[in-house]
DNA sequence: TCGGTATCGCTAGCCAGGCTAGATGTTTCT
DNA sequence: AGAAACATCTAGCCTGGCTAGCGATACCGA
């Protein structure tokens, strides 16, 4: 922590290097999540919760409020705010489960489709060439690298107050 | 957007993995900070605005109101309210300004330096090994890709309402 | 088949943490 | 000196979370 290049430990510049850009990487998606659901005049989550529904209808099964509210770890009344929502702006229909009278299945709208396919099509698009772009030897690590940050983000990290006994 | 596999364009299987990866990545990312700042018992921004004042400390310099603002994408009021909560908690300092007595001050207490440091610096560690275990020669590749993807988000993606004439 | 329990989404009501507008004191420019 | 710009704070509002608890439906064991 004496370093004045943040606050990574790391002796080797080209490891302190990789680790500020890592840093910067996640900035720039916190921020470019922000813009997009600008945009598009929604909060992130609303956001977020539709891109699920779009993906989820793309792998051909059903979005569950449920599963909705799982995904984006809010309590399942806040998720029935946001389908209010949602649904109010005509991005996300309501209708009756096949098998669970109780339950409901979440789809998206035509409007919805074309609104996400406009704006982050072209991103899409455009990380695809950035992933293209990248050495065909060097993918496996690079794969490797970003599984194993993730891997340890999930793992480990403070869910108790520290020394709850 | 045909594919079952979320929506990616990739025909290539490694570059869709890649991008897989990052989007598992971003994930654990803001799982992450969300389960660190719970532990204890803050909300992300305020993690966030704590961490950059002792960044900026350990870089020599200081830490504004203004400035707090900035980096964190919200008002000059919220961060009053925030920098409130904060010297409430123990966490921050306000002192006057050497030079600007419009200004204020932020520093971090000792013992916010020793709860961000119990609850990081073991996470930081692990994240340099995992840099480190980056073969040698896919380091600049990776750096690469990083850099390209967080250059590109920065730069599109809709900041406009979408055919705003 | 029927009764108890679990589960689904929803409603009601609360609270934290954003925002805008505007006040106050300070600096800077002419 | 006076005007304009600036840094922060206060007052008051609104969004988007949360918990508690409800009616309807599904499931499971006797």
């Amino acid at each position: 922590m004496t370093d004045a290049s943040h606050f990574w430990y790391a002796d080797d510049p080209s490891i302190a290097a990789l680790l500020e850009s890592v840093r910067r990487f996640r900035r720039a998606d916190a921020d470019m999540r922000r813009r997009v659901s600008a945009g598009m005049a929604m909060n992130v989550t609303d956001m977020q919760a539709l891109q699920y529904v779009i993906a989820t209808e793309q792998r051909g099964g059903h979005a569950l409020p449920r599963d909705i509210a799982a995904y984006l770890a809010i309590s399942t009344a806040s998720t029935t705010k946001l389908l209010d929502r949602l649904t109010a702006s005509g991005h996300l229909e309501r209708s009756t489960h096949p098998t669970d009278r109780r339950s409901v299945v979440v789809t998206s709208t035509p409007h919805a489709h074309d609104e996400i396919h406009a704006r982050l099509s072209r991103m899409h698009q455009a990380m695809a060439e950035i992933a293209a772009a990248v050495p065909d030897e060097a993918r496996p690590a690079l794969t490797a690298f970003l599984d194993a940050m993730s891997a340890h983000l999930d793992s480990e990290t403070g869910v108790e107050p520290l020394t709850p006994a």
